[in-house]
Parts: C-alpha cells; sequence; structure tokens
RNA sequence: GGAGGGGUACCCAAGCGGUCAACGGGGGCAGACUGUAAAUCUGCUGGCUCAGCCUUCGCAGGUUCGAAUCCUGCCCCCUCCA
C-alpha cells in the first residue's frame, strides 16, 4: 500500500473539496482499507460522463486498496430527489426502480473492478424502518437547517412548492452512511448538504464521522447546464462509439479542456503540453480527437475509437453520407407515390409534417445529397433513397 | 380555519371581449459562416388531407354574433394570519 502522503496526493486530483482533510489523512493512517461510499440515484437509465467522473475516483480508491461501496438509492429513488431540479420530481415506481438499478450495475463494471466493488441498495435497511424510527430519524434535523440547502431555499424564495417528504431525502442519504458505516463518501458539489447530513447523523450515533469529497459538476455538452440525462445534453456511457465520438467532438473548444481535466487519464503535464500545441497554432480539433478517442477506447475498445475517428471525419469534413443509418420502409398506399412531407414525418425525421415543411422551406431536406425545397414533392414508389434532414439526421427510405 | 395573490405553448412571461396559434426573452431546430465547433447573422418553433382547416391559454359549465380575456363551480400552487 502507498504512503499516506501519496495516496492523498491522488486522492486530492481533481476534488473540489475534501471535508475534513486531517480527519482523511488520520483514517488513512490507520493502514486499513476504508469503505468508500458514493450513491447513485437510479432515476436515469443509463450512466453517462458526468457520472464517470466520480466512479473514476472510486476506481482510484480501489486502486489504492480501499472498498468502494456503490449504493443504489433504490429508497430515495421512490422518494424522488430533488437535486439540482427546481420542481418536484414524482416518484418512480418500484418496477422502474429495479429495472434502472440493474442497469447501473451493468454498466458500473465497465469503471470498477468488480471483485472490489460492494453493491448495495439502500432498500435493504430504510425498507425495514417502520414509521417510529422514521419519525425519530426526521427529528434529527429542522425546517432551519433544511432551508440552509441552496435547493430548497431558492424554491421557497420563488414560492415554488417544497413537499415535506422531500426533507427525507437528505435524511435518509445521511442514514446510509450511518447503516454502512462509512469512511468517506464521495458526492458531486450539489450533494455537499446530503454528504454533510450524513457527518451529522455518524456523529448523532456516535460513529466517527465520514469524509466528504465533493467533485466537479461536469458541464452537459452545451456547455452551460450540467450533464444530465434529462437536459439531453449527456454522453452515455452504452453511445455508440460513433454517437459518442460526435458528441464529444461536437462541445466548444474551451469545454474541450474541462472536459480533459476531469474524463482523461492523462497526466496533467500532458494536458498542459496539448494547451501549448494550440496556443502554437496547432487546430483545437486535433487535440479535441485524442480526447474523443480516449473515451471511446474507454468504453468500447481501441479500434472503434480509430473507426470511429475515421467516420467522423468522413461524414463531417469530407460531408459524405454515413455509411449505417436508419433503413425505412414505407407503404404509399393506392396512390403509387408519397408525398415528401409525410414521407419524412413517417420516416421519422421530423416530428410532425408540419415540421417536415418547415425544413423543406428553411433548405434544410436533401434527397441523395441534393437539395428539395418543393413541398409538393411526390415520391413514386419502387425506389430507395437517402434522405437528411439538417446535418445529423439520415434514413435510407424504401417506398413499396 | 381566515385574508390575499396566482395557474398562458418546452421554460420564463405578456395579453385581460374581436385584428390571438397568442408580444418578448430563454431553450431548441434550420440556413449562412466555420474546424461537425464556439461566437455572430438570418429564419423557424401546436397539428393536419397546409394559400385552407382543426385543436390549444388549470378543469367543467355558462353569457356573447364572438372569450385566453366576462360569470359560476371545481382542482392545484404561493403568501400572510391562526
Amino acid at each position: 500500500m502507498k504512503t499516506v502522503a501519496e495516496q492523498l496526493l491522488e486522492i486530492e486530483r481533481g476534488a473540489e473539496e475534501i471535508l475534513v482533510q486531517a480527519e482523511l489523512k488520520e483514517k488513512l493512517g490507520e493502514g486499513r482499507p476504508l469503505r468508500i461510499k458514493a450513491g447513485f440515484d437510479p432515476t436515469a437509465p443509463d450512466l453517462h460522463l458526468g457520472h464517470t467522473v466520480l466512479i473514476n475516483k472510486m476506481r482510484q480508491f480501489q486502486d489504492l486498496g480501499h472498498e468502494a461501496i456503490f449504493l443504489i438509492g433504490d429508497f430515495t429513488g421512490m422518494i424522488g430527489d430533488p437535486t439540482g431540479k427546481n420542481a418536484t420530481r414524482p416518484p418512480l415506481s418500484p418496477e422502474e426502480v429495479q429495472a434502472n438499478a440493474e442497469t447501473y450495475k451493468e454498466q458500473v463494471f465497465r469503471i470498477l473492478d468488480p471483485d472490489k466493488t460492494r453493491v448495495v441498495f439502500n432498500s435493504e435497511w430504510m425498507g425495514k424502518m417502520d414509521a417510529a424510527e422514521l419519525i425519530k430519524l426526521a427529528a434529527r434535523s429542522t425546517v432551519a437547517r433544511m432551508l440552509e440547502r441552496d435547493d430548497f431555499s431558492k424554491r421557497y424564495a420563488s414560492n415554488q412548492s417544497i413537499a415535506i417528504h422531500e426533507f427525507l431525502y437528505p435524511l435518509v442519504q445521511g442514514w446510509d452512511s450511518v447503516a454502512l458505516e462509512a469512511d468517506v463518501e464521495l458526492g458531486g458539489t450539489d450533494q455537499k448538504f446530503n454528504l454533510l447530513m450524513g457527518r451529522q447523523l455518524q456523529q448523532a450515533v456516535g460513529q466517527k464521522p465520514q469524509i466528504v469529497l465533493t467533485m466537479p459538476l461536469l458541464e452537459g455538452l452545451d456547455g452551460v447546464n450540467k450533464m444530465s440525462k434529462s437536459m439531453g445534453n449527456y454522453v452515455g456511457i452504452t453511445d455508440s462509439p460513433d454517437d459518442m465520438f460526435g458528441k464529444i467532438m461536437s462541445i466548444s473548444d474551451e469545454l474541450m479542456w474541462r472536459y480533459f481535466e476531469l474524463l482523461s487519464f492523462s497526466s496533467v503535464s500532458e494536458i498542459d503540453s496539448f494547451k501549448q500545441r494550440v496556443d502554437s497554432g496547432e487546430n483545437p480539433r486535433d487535440i479535441k480527437f485524442l480526447l474523443a478517442a480516449e473515451i471511446v477506447a474507454r468504453f468500447h475498445h481501441g479500434q472503434a475509437a480509430e473507426d470511429a475517428r475515421a467516420a467522423f471525419i468522413n461524414r463531417f469534413r469530407n460531408k459524405e453520407i454515413p455509411d449505417d443509418m436508419p433503413e425505412v420502409m414505407l407503404d404509399c398506399g393506392e396512390s403509387g407515390t408519397l408525398g415528401i412531407g409525410h414521407l419524412l414525418h413517417q420516416a421519422g425525421l421530423v416530428a410532425s409534417t408540419s415540421e417536415a415543411f418547415r425544413m423543406l422551406k428553411q433548405g434544410a431536406v436533401r434527397l441523395d445529397g441534393e437539395r428539395v425545397e418543393d413541398r409538393d414533392l411526390e415520391i413514386k414508389a419502387g425506389g430507395t433513397h437517402v434522405y437528411q434532414v439538417g446535418k445529423r439526421r439520415f434514413a435510407r427510405v424504401t417506398v413499396k
């Protein structure tokens, strides 16, 4: 096992905040494997790169010889966590929670070492808690304390509703730390309040409080909001190599450095050298290629990364039509022809025929590479053509 | 329990009897420009059998030639007092 100083150095890298650092040092000094807890709300069926910032950190702890506890908040998931959203989330059904939890388990082992990971569900202990115990738990905090939480105070101030049960979320999360006797809990910066609740509750029952380690939130592809499934600005770790590559390439140059910092396994000095290359005139796009390739290779494999890169260059730099695209068969019925608007709609390239007409008007539609603006165009049965809407939507459509 | 404020399209937010499919902003989409970027400019942003028609302004009724706008009931949210 590495020395305390060596471990600290690695643990600190990329971390936003460590509370309390001195206690962490002390725990590391005990020379035993620490219990590293990280909780995940099973609302999103797919993990995305934003989650991996944290999971990478867990992996790091594993490599240092500690025990990673991957907590699936199936119980809290039924409460519905308001974190990061300014509205009350509808509770998930037990079936949904279960299905989502399974996908978490599958996906997380793309990064974590399964042999050194304990996967737990908080329903294991929370499901057994009776009403009296829950009331006792609720009595351990106050409304004023809850309103310290940024999210709650904002909603309260702006006259948005806060349901009582939402207050239970931080309490339950904190109680998870008690049940697991966690030594360290990892979370995004938005989780700080909940993480600290764990410390408070652990102290209340006489446990040594956990160390809270927050990681920065990864911005989504838009560079503004945090990456999230519901915002649609995410890169899923099960995305196809082409999708993954393309999405990463679509981020701004500025955001690219942030992604390097939080997602790349390149050393700090390597990243600095990349910055120097851009400063001295190299096209940032080429550096972005490196990032995209690294990420694709991590979740797929090296060859997939190279293929994705080649496909990307063909599609965008050489403006070629991609090799694989949805194949659609459409039936035109009696008339023998299908209007272009309906065709685009039925092929799933646009959300409605009205949108199809709009796209046609705006010059966004191409048929076998040729721009089409005639909204009255009728496509005869029998042929197969490639239709394109905008830069990214393609379909090979056969009318029969 | 009492008093008051409010529910408008993805979000915020105007409108307060007709010219409203509904101002404006955000977001999104498209075009131009580019490095597939970013920034910028322009356009679009309910649906359809698309120069016309149909359905939207919390829900349900009503008044009216005509309602998002007026009336009645109901549901929901917020504030203050208890």
